[in-house]
DNA sequence: CTGTTAGCGCTTTCAT
DNA sequence: ATGAAAGCGCTAACAG
């Protein structure tokens, strides 16, 4: 491969005046510059970014790792990052953790030895906190999206889980429901905790008693709710509504309920957290707490990007609303 | 940041040593193995990619380029190419092209600039030639995923567009329909040209004549299906079903189908290429051709893998077969 | 306006 | 079994 050497043999010059003609620095006279230029054109010169990055001891790139790269939720929030990241000159470098906290560990270790100067990241759960400290350890600057982790202070982007929660269970009670069961994910995971934060006391609020059996965990990822829906409909009292923290719950628990030629909503009423992405959803139906996934990424990005460039002060929270929309789901009892 | 230097020092010996204890290799007594080892782990070093790869000449990165990142079956391709990616040693850096060559363009430079071992790409269209030979230029080994570029002669995984194409067609024309529609992507992608070639032939066996009222090139992402649909049923012959090129295409089909209150398949039936992803979908309806994403990232992966290790010799193309899914979304006129 | 020197963190080669 | 020297490709700092 061509090297700065070459081009400053063939150009008559040092190594010197060919990296001011390729950064743009310092003074150098139109001739030169147009000779070098020409001859980096020929020779197909390309910068190595390791050599560069060893003395500049920034990389200009940043570390997006988030838990599953088939969900709509997170593709998106990577859209957003992307966007903003490319806007303010910086590159991207993906990974998924597979909601696997030693998948994660593996990456922050390849994301320290790159020297990335930044990592957006959506923890795969509280287990990440080790991780994350290393991360502080090195000063290397990193902002939480979706989901908090105990014991770091650090920027986040979160959305209001528990406000949505809320929502999304007291728009079941005033359809008339009482009898809700709620499908979580991990009590690892932030989210989870606020979703359930939430359900309980809208309940509380409503005088609804709390039923244990209508009460699950699971994961958020893609699973099989055959044993939950066995469950709930082998109660004395069933419940009328589902309320599943995320979207692959929902989706797990709806093609249990079909595999069973039950009816939504009029078997079951069904709510959930984020949406299907509309891209793939050729129609609408399911009643949800939307979160701004968008600017989860976008937001996150230019903290991120804030904190890598600016002054370090203090870190900063930003919690994004969820917006309840209903549709076609729920129904009255 | 602490470097091999540091932990010399500190463990009394030459970076040499440390070196030698960091990649296990050449002879190193078992005592300041043991001991060179605690200093790292104390003082937690991690190393410099950069600075290796400058010397090591491979960075054991691979970049791999897709067209679009909220596309289940890119997102599944991508799992496929990561988990073989792990399997082999070699990290993956991923990026979105957004079906723009421009972008695509931008991406090039940076995994140039970045010495990858290699690149997995999915190009944008025809016109990725000119990065394609790039990288001939500087022979960075890549191998094409699920798309082929005219004038580039390289290892490739592709899908048999041309015969999923035909079984689709076939098995519309054996349930009755004569008007078939054909919603295509944009014929600058290999993939649109071999499906309309396949949709054509089929045609033609059949004896039915090739209407070009029928015939309208899009682009496979996200788009608004409106004024086709316009056009379609305006005609005086309207089509009874439509053989729509891709998921996305579908999607927007369907939307607007359903958005003038037509039913599918009873006022119209509808197949195409690619799932809406098993896991986003409730209720899979649609007939399809279903492309074995996964595969098409595995297999891509190890073909690169196998070239960048291996010796060079003639490249490779394999074709995987589709699969004719027979769903609700096409019935018999 | 341009060049020289030194060094980023690491490994290869050759000594010892 | 260990070390010294050189260099990967680049740029900051200082000269001229």
């Amino acid at each position: 491969m061509v090297s700065i050497y070459d081009i400053a043999k063939r150009a008559q010059c040092s190594t010197m005046t060919v990296s001011r003609v390729i950064n743009n620095t310092g003074r150098i006279s139109e001739k030169t510059r147009q000779r070098v230029r020409a001859i980096m054109e020929e020779m197909n010169y390309v910068p190595n970014h390791a050599a560069r990055s060893l003395v500049l001891q920034q990389t200009k790139i940043i570390s997006l790792l988030i838990t599953d790269i088939t969900n709509p939720f997170y593709t998106t929030l990577a859209r957003g990052a992307e966007d903003a990241a490319q806007r303010l000159g910086y590159r991207l470098m993906f990974s998924n953790s597979d909601e696997d906290v030693k998948k994660e560990h593996e990456y922050i270790e390849t994301v320290l030895s790159m020297r990335v100067d930044g990592v957006l990241i959506a923890p795969a759960g509280d287990q990440s906190l080790e991780h994350l400290q290393k991360l502080q350890l090195y000063n290397i600057p990193f902002v939480l999206v979706d989901r908090e982790v105990p014991g770091i202070e650090s920027d986040r982007v979160l959305g209001d889980s528990k406000e949505g929660s809320k929502a999304l269970v007291d728009h079941l009670i005033k359809l008339g429901h009482r009898r809700i069961a709620f499908i979580n994910g991990s009590p690892g995971i932030s989210t989870a905790r606020m979703r359930e934060a939430g359900y309980l006391e809208t309940l509380k609020l409503n005088d609804i008693p709390v039923n244990p059996d209508y009460m699950f965990e699971t994961g958020y990822s893609q699973f099989d709710a055959d044993p939950i829906i066995d469950k709930l409909l082998s109660l004395e009292e069933p419940p009328t509504a589902i309320f599943a923290a995320n979207n692959f719950i929902t989706l797990a628990v709806i093609r249990s309920l079909r595999s069973r030629e039950l009816r939504i909503p009029d078997d079951m009423s069904i709510v959930c957290f984020d949406d299907l992405d509309p891209g793939y959803i050729v129609d609408p139906f399911l009643t949800i707490a939307a979160q701004p996934a968008y600017d989860f990424g976008r937001i996150g990005m230019q903290m991120l990007i804030d904190r890598i460039q600016g002054t370090a002060n203090e870190p900063r929270s930003v919690i994004l609303p969820s917006k309840l929309i209903v549709r076609r789901s729920s129904t009255e009892i």
